[in-house]
DNA sequence: ATAGTAATACGCAACGCACCGTATTGGTGA
DNA sequence: TCACCAATACGGTGCGTTGCGTATTACTAT
């Protein structure tokens, strides 16, 4: 028998709010800089109700990366079945948000976060090359027969992405030809 | 004839003791938990004299990073003549550095200097692969022909030591057999 | 030579500010 | 009734800045 909760459920508005104020702050100001009290004043809630529900201002970051409020949506790899070209595609859009200012900051702050908390380093890996999207878009290049069956999809595509990591934290975003030599360089065609 | 200073000179001794209490408690605390108060009082120095100088902790570290008084020296990639082997060492020796608990930290916390400053990414880039050791390394495998003369080595470089960082922030630490994978799936031979 | 002056670096101490994480209080709704 | 909520207050830490008195060094006028 479940045990019949007692008092008030909890509020979804305020649920809402501080997520929400989290996602516009980082995007904002980035993870540096982000306070709970800025969060608790944007989203018009007080401190005790965020410390209520998140240990640390990285886990509702972390929460913010799970229902995909802080990542542009145009960061998912595309399916033409033509696997260099997506892969090229796919690079080189992320290498145009590394040379806004914005999109670096932004990738800066994610990477920040991960750096405080490993479960949004792995939301991060996931979400842009790791066991979903990207290793997934590989797996299908392997069905389709333009990469070798043996070809090692997980550690491809943590390099693509920590490729893409060490240009932005060295600050030196590539550009479209170095999408084109990347992708070359690790794509070895079947026989 | 540039004017000739006048008043004392900078103290190096006091230059020294900031810097080396920088390294030690940034090896002890990590970059999140250091201080310029902590690292004042460890160097028994004052703060002013620390502002003076370095206009942020993150130049401090910076400074730090270029005498080589944060990275551990076995991290520097070994050349035996043999391209391969010489690779998988050295990733291994890293992975083995993310799985004890102080070297992830000490990654961790220089990726999160790294965020930010950016020259302490590019110092990081240029001290593990960069364009000094490892490229320097993948050219020499040029050379040899061990690597076919028009493989991108900046990029190769960036994608083994991205790999490894993308590793060390999502807390999945590499074995061996996944340096032997990552490197075999880099390295192409020449015909 | 020998003072005096200017410039600079130093340690020490204190300030106001921002944010932390933790109470406490009183209101509100299931 | 009792969990949730907003509001407010609290002690603590670190920030970056400022003012003070004191060395140390070079320039300059006697």
């Amino acid at each position: 028998m479940p045990n019949q909760r007692r008092g008030a459920p909890r509020s979804e508005s305020a649920r809402l709010a501080i997520l929400q104020a989290t996602a516009s702050l980082f995007a904002q100001r980035g993870y540096e800089h982000l306070s709970i009290e800025g969060i608790a004043a944007e989203a018009g809630v007080s401190k005790q109700t965020i410390y209520r529900w998140w240990p640390a201002k990285s886990d509702l970051v972390a929460d913010c990366l799970l229902d995909g409020m802080l990542l542009p949506s145009r960061l998912t790899i595309p399916d033409t079945g033509d696997l260099r070209a997506d892969l090229i595609a796919w690079l080189e859009q992320l290498f145009q948000l590394l040379q806004e200012p914005d999109g670096r900051g932004l990738m800066i702050s994610l990477i920040a976060a991960a750096t405080a908390n490993e479960q949004i380093g792995g939301r991060l890996r996931d979400s842009l090359g790791g066991d979903s999207s990207l290793a997934a878009r590989l797996a299908t290049g392997v069905e389709a027969g333009q990469l070798r069956g043996d070809a090692p999809v997980t550690e491809l595509g943590e390099a693509l992405v920590g490729a893409m990591i060490v240009k932005a934290l060295s600050g030196r975003p590539g550009e479209s030809a170095d999408a084109v030599r990347l992708v070359d360089a690790l794509l070895v065609p079947p026989d």
